[in-house]
DNA sequence: CCCACTTTGTGCGTGCTTTCACAAGCGCGT
DNA sequence: ACGCGCTTGTGAAAGCACGCACAAAGTGGG
């Protein structure tokens, strides 16, 4: 498969492109286990959960990957997208915090998607230390630093209690780390060029409670412009 | 014919507000941990991680709860939130899938905030059913229906291998769950009215290592200004 | 009572996202 | 070779979201 990037402009791929691309390889993924050879943007618009116009334009941002009148090839297809997101290369993780959470993420099978390798699990506990995790052994987070460079780590997913977060956060910073991913409920600050992503259960849970409750209130909904002052 | 209803938008909050919320009430509820009466849009801001204009605009969409020269009350903001987001009522959660990851929800104290009970925990592993985590007895994924009807449960998670995670959905659904939070790597796909949210492990990966890229890429990664080297 | 100072609530411009709608392009049958 | 049917790629419009900047509204000191 040569092939040569044809330089889709001022490779200036929109964010919220960028979230869907996952969902896309995945589906995609999913068809190359059935041999389907190409797909429409209709059909992968479907298996994606998305509007195909959003799917077509998503596309459009890595090139012009597709065939009018046939669709897209899904081999071709997977491999632009992998490329793109930089799957192509290996991605060293370091996870601290091996809870139950962390054992989880430790256990997570091909780790989504080839291209990433766990390269290290930290934990604070005595009891916890020296164990062997998804046939990684669990370091002290004391040795973060030196571990986390031996190994080469560019991602760290926090898995402590909210407490450490902050801590391991700047320490992971500190040794290197540049990409983060957080599961502690606390809003982490970094020094710039630090990217920080977050996964919040109950943030998750209020939202969908929000959500629940707008449609439990049906129609008896009153007036904001009103009187809006009930004490509590 | 009755007048057409000018919108039924008595409130409508944005989506991206909604979102935020439950991060302002996190902070607030530090505050009140610290026992502050009362915080600034700047400080709250700055507690939550946003613009403080954008938590001014977020906070308008409650209604007028702050005092000029002063700031907002922190518990009276606190109490109008969890209004808001339904945290005053009790939800019901059952979560599907007991490994792992499944204990770790389960046992994650106090359920985020106040307001989410674990009312049922489900597998289908035969080692694992029966037995008790986080005080609930495990049951039989076999007996959802009844189990979930019997709990009202009104927020279902789903915890287990991506294989069997729409077959759980549509049961939830035909339980009568009409909130979900999917943890598996699949797309749901759920019947009308049914609000699905999902968290997905190997898609912020993908996302930072797309961004991990980038910044590698570049070299002279350029701040947002631009260098000139951009045509226009 | 008035003035200086603080902080909220919001009008408005800007840029990003989504969606529609359709011309352009491609393959196939005739 | 030609036209028909299907599907992509994208211009244009509509809708959101963000953040600046400022008037309005409140506090406290003199």
């Amino acid at each position: 498969m040569t092939n040569r990037p044809p330089r889709p402009r001022g490779r200036g791929i929109p964010d919220a492109t960028v979230a869907r691309l996952p969902v896309y390889l995945r589906a995609l993924q999913a068809l190359q286990d059935r041999e389907t050879p190409t797909v429409s943007s209709e059909a992968l618009a479907a298996a994606a959960g998305v509007n195909s116009a959003k799917l077509r334009k998503d596309l459009s941002h890595l090139g012009s990957y597709g065939t009018r009148g046939v669709g897209y090839e899904v081999e071709y297809l997977v491999y632009q997208i992998s490329r793109e997101l930089g799957l192509t290369q290996d991605w060293s993780v370091a996870i601290a915090g091996i809870g139950n959470l962390g054992r989880a993420l430790a256990d997570y099978g091909g780790f989504g998607s080839r291209g990433f390798r766990i390269a290290a699990l930290l934990d604070a506990d005595p009891a916890v230390v020296g164990r062997t995790v998804a046939a990684v052994e669990v370091g002290h987070i004391d040795r973060l630093e030196e571990i986390v460079r031996s190994a080469g780590v560019s991602i760290g997913v926090i898995a402590t209690p909210a407490a450490s977060a902050q801590d391991v956060a700047l320490r992971f910073v500190e040794a290197g780390v540049t990409s983060i991913l957080n599961f502690a409920p606390v809003v982490l600050s970094v020094p710039e060029g630090v990217d920080v992503r977050k996964v919040d259960l109950s943030i998750e849970l209020q939202i969908l409670a929000f959500h629940a409750q707008r449609r439990a209130d049906g129609d008896g909904r009153r007036p904001v412009g009103g009187t809006g002052l009930e004490p509590v």
